[in-house]
DNA sequence: GAACGTAACACTAACGGTTAGCTTTTCCTA
DNA sequence: TAGGAAAAGCTAACCGTTAGTGTTACGTTC
């Protein structure tokens, strides 16, 4: 789907040049704190300009979540490519599940405190959130048959999405994904009563 | 509850200043764009010092959501104070649905448009109904009898604060708030088989 | 394979939000 | 009325971020 077709030396070294800008951050955040390290200190220890690590990243708080890029992809296809006749909200939780235990595995402990104990990290991660819910209304809305109000659809992505946020605090993720999609799942059908205008 | 005891000239001094501070911004971004005013800019036209606006204000975006600082201790309230053995589900129902009228009244649209228009306001907003969540979260678990488990506790906070925001986007807000709570009343009655551990 | 177009990167300088450190003014209160 | 403290001012800087402008290295085309 995604399959790099030829990635040519230009390629190559533009990835690795964003992978050790990465790595080095990470690096340096972990051992120092996010906010004690700069990105003059990120450039530097990287051995680029600071303009290169913008030219990558979006932001400071990016250099963090590097590898959620894929988020709202496996969203969309879980609702898009789902197999004909299979009812949305179980696909949803079964991909929820899956990125809920992807995001607990082991080794992610330590990102994963720095960025629960650190408001910037926090909020920029509440706004990937909200493109992620805005994405997956948009699959919803044209995935759902028959049709349902824009309102339940959108609520419906946004309450997945909180799924996801509720479970990474919760004690066990696992149960509290399938918890809040029995929740969910009822909601959802408590709204069946209405077709889209 | 929150009732000045006696103003005093120093008091109403410094309310005086914050109000000449946010009716500043305000007037200056609607005339000339959010982005397009800088701090230094309404510290001078308010003619107060920069560090005098941040005194009163933690961020540039706070300028802009003033008035909407008692959110949570209406929420609160309407959890906390609601009357004895009153659903809580409908409560939360009726004062989020004055909330939402609340903020989309007459006068409001300008401002609503500039915030809609601007990304860092829209993250700011987001942040904002995190803290909501949070403290909604709490009321809710020391509100709640019988006890329900923790996640199903949060999942209702979360899904309130949800309800406020897709309102507010929706063509018709009451209607809106009116159909996501006939969800939310669902998902509530849904989690009921479950006790808190 | 030589020349051209361009993507990636570097460098400098600045902008704008935010804060620290310190002084001055103004009010409360003992 | 004197002393203390809150409020506001001033200066200077920090830090994330961007614009402007070159420079290098790769890909492509003849």
């Amino acid at each position: 789907m995604t399959a790099p077709p030829a990635p040519g030396r230009r390629a190559r070294k533009k990835a690795a040049t964003r992978q050790k800008i990465a790595d080095t951050a990470l690096r340096l955040f972990l051992a120092r704190g996010y906010e004690a390290v700069g990105i003059r200190d990120v450039a530097a220890e990287a051995d680029v300009a600071v303009t290169t690590v913008f030219a990558h990243f979006a932001a400071k708080e990016a250099l963090v979540f590097d590898q959620d890029a894929d988020f709202t992809r496996r969203l969309d296809e879980a609702v898009a490519g789902r197999a004909p006749h299979e009812p949305l909200v179980p696909a949803l939780h079964r991909e929820m599940k899956a990125l809920v235990l992807h995001c607990t595995r082991n080794g992610a402990e330590p990102v994963r405190r720095m960025i629960d104990e650190t408001p910037a990290l926090r909020r920029y991660e509440e706004s990937m959130r909200l493109r992620h819910t805005e994405a997956l209304a948009a699959a919803i809305t044209g995935a759902v048959d028959p049709p349902r109000t824009a309102t339940a659809c959108r609520a419906l992505a946004r309450f997945t999405i909180d799924a996801h946020a509720l479970a990474r605090e919760a004690d066990d993720p696992e149960g509290a994904v399938d918890e809040i999609f029995r929740m969910i799942e009822a909601a959802w059908a408590a709204g069946d009563g209405q077709r889209a205008d």
